[in-house]
Order: structure tokens, then C-alpha cells, then sequence
DNA sequence: CATGAATGAGAGTTCATTCAT
DNA sequence: TATGAATGAACTCTCATTCAT
């Protein structure tokens, strides 16, 4: 929000209300287009189309496709870490929080198709955007993990790898029983996944 | 493998020696391509300018450009299976094989960076490609701890889930300090990696 | 006929006064391009040329260079039945309105030249309009006919043959006299071709 | 022929018994696809895979695609000819006579379709032969006209009108009843088709 | 704020033809 | 004579972006 108050030269917040609403409305089509189609199969038309408004009302809005595609990264990366906090709030045993949070973000990709769609192919479309996104969630994991080893839970050092490779494992796990295959309960999926880091921490 | 790689419907595969060798020079031409610019900044003008050929050469042997691109995962995702294997063929101790495993696929993102900008991309240009590379390289690793638990080295069940967990992990771990990061020493890497999973697995 | 030209799948149906024009001017110069050249040998490049608008404009209007073709058939079918109706109408001989039917034609192909390189290269570009277009006037032709038995103006039976056998005189009639070579009347042809089927189809 | 001797720049006429064979396998394979696909559809590769020969040689038999449509249409127009030429020998009658050659063009369509194809598609690909064509096809038959005008057996002046006009209704007579539709007798469109003109010729 | 027509660079792909072997 | 690899001009079509209304 900050930086969009610095304005580079045009400012594209909406300033009236009817403007709001056509920025939300563009928002949500763009999700459900990149989501279904992929960055590059998706086209402005097409998106103003499903948003129901002109074309060259997009511009009104965003600078461009990849201004729109940045900002709905952010947006999709705040929506994760939103869904994931409230989960894992209050648990004190350092492997029950992990294991909760992956189960809230298998929760989370299950009713979110498209987030993979979206935040991973940043990685191809807008690095930057996904860098930001792993390298925050991942600070955000160590922060618990050292948390823990403050107060004695766990025993160090953690570091870096440590994030990273718990983090890879839930983005793969919610890929394949997130999105892929739902047959699996959530829950177990969890809670197998779990364990096999279990000890891994818990010394 | 080498013959399979352009072998699709109209017969692209080169009669001559001379043809061969033009083959190779498009195939690594686009590697490096692809891997630099990633799919769709890369185009076919500037692959068969790389390569010194004339831009129609490149139907010669292949039918699309995306047809090039199939065959080049492919390609690389047996590479990284040829990588892996000798290095840990021998070791019977499951969890040391896991490490040996990971320590091997770093080294080789760390030699091969496109590795990411292709395999990775697949899911987004040639999901199909993409799936059969991860679901492969999943039965594989699940392969292995099967066998181990079937000569009594882990406690089972053993299932898809700790497959795709190991599999995520040795992913991210390779993305963040095989590609992204190379201040780390390989071997501490996955040291530290496969210490947090050695329980979880080891009984 | 005039708003159907353009109304196919994704609507391209110019909305402004401006859009209309503009449609209207690539209209004409395709029926000039494909009248000189052939539809081979026509370009989109070329057309937007000729009408003075940008390349990327064509698509605003018309969904592929098939598409406009098939458009234009269908104008210029209509354009030749426009010309032949008035000049028959009224006419109760049913030789003589044959007679004048060829003449109206006749002097019609003399003032529309594209109309050979048009109508009858669909044979190849698009058979199916081609069809429709010789379909349709050979009903015309035979429904007259018809017509004048019921009347008793004519012994019957008539049937399709005297339909494409009476069309296509007047084709290869207007081709070498209407378009090919001007040297004679088209009074005169138009009596002459008619007088060999006259007595044929009047007792 | 004659033309053929006096060599433009490369004789192309086969010298052996083995060249001889590979011009006429080419020959066919490009009868059969100028005939299912068109001029513009068919390619040379195509055509020397039909006809089981290496692309390039091609060019050791003919100069050019284009050539080679206008060999295959001289080819037709003298295949044509000979058909009808034995059915009309020996008639006296100027009518029957129209009328056997007509039957016998039925019967030639129906047994060749690829005629239309070739042959009515060159007024598009190579005006020269189809005018060629069509000017020799109608001056044999304004010949057949004169010839009984000037025994008695017609009334004059019989003139190219009246040669066109009878070619035009043979060639639309054969496309639709030849070509398009069997489901009627040869023989008995060729009379209500020749009917038609009878007594325009006969008086 | 909203509209939709106009733009044109750029992409992938085709294929007749040439030529060294 | 036969082969098939190499060439590159030419073509159709896409789409992000601009801008007059």
C-alpha cells in the first residue's frame, strides 16, 4: 500500500466508490483467468470481458498485465498467511504448529485451485514477486522454528535449510493432495507428513 | 533416449550424420535458450540463431516449438535420474541414501540451472511433461523406501505422501541453495536437510 | 444481408458509426484484392494497405482472410440475383424472361469482373459457399421454370437438369463474352445464346 | 511436344527407361493429390512421398510446381478429348452427335473426378492452360457445328456463342450430375440435357 | 470514468526451391 | 539419377497498449 502511494506517474487508485467496485470486479476476473488459463493464454479482452467492462477501462486501474499479475500475488501470498495464522494462533508444541499449518494450507489449496497457478508461475512471469512470497513465508517458519529454540522446545541450530525444506515439502504435498488428488482426508495427509518431520525437529 | 527425443508423428528423425549434428546443435541451442529466457521470451529465431542454422531448419526436426520444448524435458529429467543414480547405488542405509541423493541432485542444479527454468516451467507450458517427470521421480523415491521397509531398515507404512514430501523438499532445498544461493557448501546443505527427516524415516 | 456480413462466432459486429466505415473499407478492397489477384495470391498485409488501415484492424472485423472471403461470396451472390430481379420481373414469356435474364447478366459481369475470380475460385477456397451460391440460383432458375409449366406456358417435366444446363451456358456465356471479350453486344449474344435453347424449352 | 524439344533452359525429358518411370509415378501421385487437395493444399513433399521418391528429385523432372499443374492440365485436356473423340465418330446426325459427346463427358466425370479439380481450378493457377483449354474444347465444337451447317444438316450462322453456350451447360451438366451427384442415369440427363437444344440446333 | 476502435511489432509456421553428396 | 538437409521469404494471426470520443 505504501508504495502505491509514492505513485510512480500515474496513480490508479480508485477515487470514487463506483471506481472500487470496477477495480474488484477486475481483480476477481483477472483471478479466475490467470487461475484457469495461465499467465501468458490470458488476455486483457478477456478479462474485461468476464469483469463485464470495456477494454480500455483495465487501464484505468493497472499499468499493465503485469502490474495486475504482481498484484495478484501479493494479494494471493497475504491470503495464504491470513489462512494459515488463525490456524496455528495459540499452539505452543513447535511440531503440532507446523503440522497445523500444513493442514490449514492443505485446507486453504483445496478451496484455492488457482493459487498454484497464480504464485508459482510468478516464478516465470514477475521473479521478484516470487521471491518475495517464498522468502517472507519462509522467514516466517524459521521465526517459529527459532521461536521454539529460544524457549527451549527445540534444539538448534535451525537455519535457513530448515525453512526451506519444510517449506518445499508442504508446497509439494498441498500441489499433489491439494490439487492434484483430493482423495486423500486432509487430516491424515497432515498428519503423515508430519511425522516424518517430527523428529527431525523435536530433539 | 537420444533417438526417442524427435521421433513424433511426420518422422523428424534425421537420416544422415550431417542431419544428426544439426539436431544437436538445436537441442542445445534451445537448452540454453529456454534456460536463459525461459519459454515464452524464447523464440525460434533467435534458438536457430544461436545454433547458426536458417530458421526454417528448425522444422526440419521438430514440429512446434513446443514439440522442442516436450523433448528437452525429457531430456533433462533423465539427466537429473543419471546424476542421482551412481551416486547412491550401494548404500543400503535408507536414511544415508536419502542424503546421498539430495547432496547429488544439488550439485547438479548447482551445474545445470536451467534445470528450474525448464522442468519447472513444464507445469505451466507442458503440464503433461511436468506430471510425468514429478510422478516418476515420486515412484522412485517411493520405490526406495519401500524396499527399505521391506528389508526391515524403516517402520511402514511408507506412502505417496512421504514421497512427495521428500520430493518438495529436495526441490525448494535445491531451488534456495543449488540455484538461488551458492554460499553454502553442498554437503552442509543436505546434512542438514536430511538430519530433519532422518527420524521421521529411521523408525 | 448488409449486418449479416460480419455476425459470426466472436461478435465482430462494429458497434460506432466509425467501426462501420471502416468495415465498409476493407470490404471494398478486399473485393478489389481478390478480384485482381486471386485469393492465393491476396494478402492481408495488402488489403489493409489498399483500405488505408492498420494490418491489426482487419481482425477487428473479420475473424480470418477464409472468413471475409466467404463474406464477400455471399455479397456478390446476392448482388448478381439483385441485378437479374428487375430485369425479369414482369416478364411473362418464359423464354424471352430467360433471354433477359442472360442479357441483365451478361451486362452485369461486364461491369463486375471480380465477380468470376470471386464467385467461382470458391470452388477451391470455399466449396461450401460455392455450393450455396450455384445451389441457390439453380433453384431460382428451376422454380421459373416451374413456374411457367403450372401456368401451361411450358411442357414439363423440367427438372434440375434444364436448371444447371441453362446456368451454365449463362456462366461460360459471361465468362467469354462478359468478361473475356467485349467485341460484341450483349444484346446480341443474349439473342443468340437464348435462340439455341428457345425451342427446347417451348412446346 | 514440339516445345518440349526446343528446351527452355534444362531439358527435363527422362533419358532412361528408369527416368522414365519416376516421371510417371510423379505424374500420378500429383493427378491424384492436385485432385483430393487442390493446387494451393497439395505440396511437393507430399507429392514425392505419394510417389515414393526423394524430394529432390522432383526438380530432376520438372521446373517447378506450377509446371507440373500445367502439364498434368494439357494431360487431362487431351484425356478428355479422347474420350469423347470415339463416341462421336461415325455420327452423322449434328444433335445425336452433341448428344453422344455430352453422354460420353458424363461418363469420363464420373470416372475421373479429379478433372474439375484440375482442370477448372488452373483458370486460377495457370489462365493460360485453362483458357487453352477451353478455346480448343470450344472450337472443336463450333468446327462439329459449321461442318453440318455447311452439309445442310444445320441451319446458320452457327458462331462461338453457340459453342460456348454448349460447353458451359456440358461443364455445369457434368460437374453437378457427374461430379456432385450419381444418383441419376448418364444417359438420361445427356438427353434431357441435349433436348433442350435440340430444336434451337435443328432447324 | 467508461468506451471500443486502432495500432503494429512480433511470433510461429509453411514450403518451393537449391545443392552438396 | 537419387537423396534429403538447408534455406529464407512470406504469410496469417495475436494482443498489450493508446487514445479520441
Amino acid at each position: 500500500m505504501a508504495d502505491t502511494v509514492a505513485a510512480k506517474s500515474a496513480d490508479k487508485t480508485p477515487r470514487t466508490a463506483r471506481g472500487r467496485k470496477t477495480q474488484r470486479l477486475l481483480l476477481d476476473a483477472a483471478e479466475a483467468e490467470f487461475g484457469e488459463r495461465g499467465f501468458h493464454d490470458s488476455s486483457i479482452v478477456s478479462i474485461t470481458k468476464r469483469a463485464g467492462v470495456a477494454l480500455g477501462t483495465f487501464y484505468t486501474y493497472f499499468d499493465s498485465k503485469d502490474a495486475l499479475f504482481r498484484a495478484l500475488v501479493r494479494d494471493m501470498s497475504g491470503r495464504v498467511k491470513e489462512a494459515v495464522a488463525p490456524a496455528i494462533a495459540g499452539i505452543e508444541d513447535p511440531v503440532g504448529r507446523e503440522g497445523a499449518a500444513l493442514e490449514a494450507f492443505l485446507e486453504f489449496a483445496r478451496g484455492h485451485k488457482e493459487i498454484y497457478r497464480i504464485i508459482d508461475e510468478a516464478e516465470f512471469v514477475a521473479p521478484d514477486s516470487w521471491r518475495e512470497h517464498y522468502e517472507r513465508t519462509a522467514a516466517r517458519i524459521l521465526e517459529r522454528l527459532q521461536q521454539a529454540e529460544a524457549d527451549g522446545a527445540l534444539d538448534g541450530p535451525l537455519d535457513e535449510v530448515h525453512a526451506w525444506a519444510l517449506m518445499g515439502m508442504n508446497v509439494f504435498v498441498g500441489l499433489k493432495f491439494g490439487v492434484m488428488d483430493e482423495s486423500r482426508p486432509v487430516k491424515e495427509v497432515a498428519r503423515i507428513a508430519n511425522a516424518l518431520i517430527a523428529r527431525g525437529l523435536s530433539r
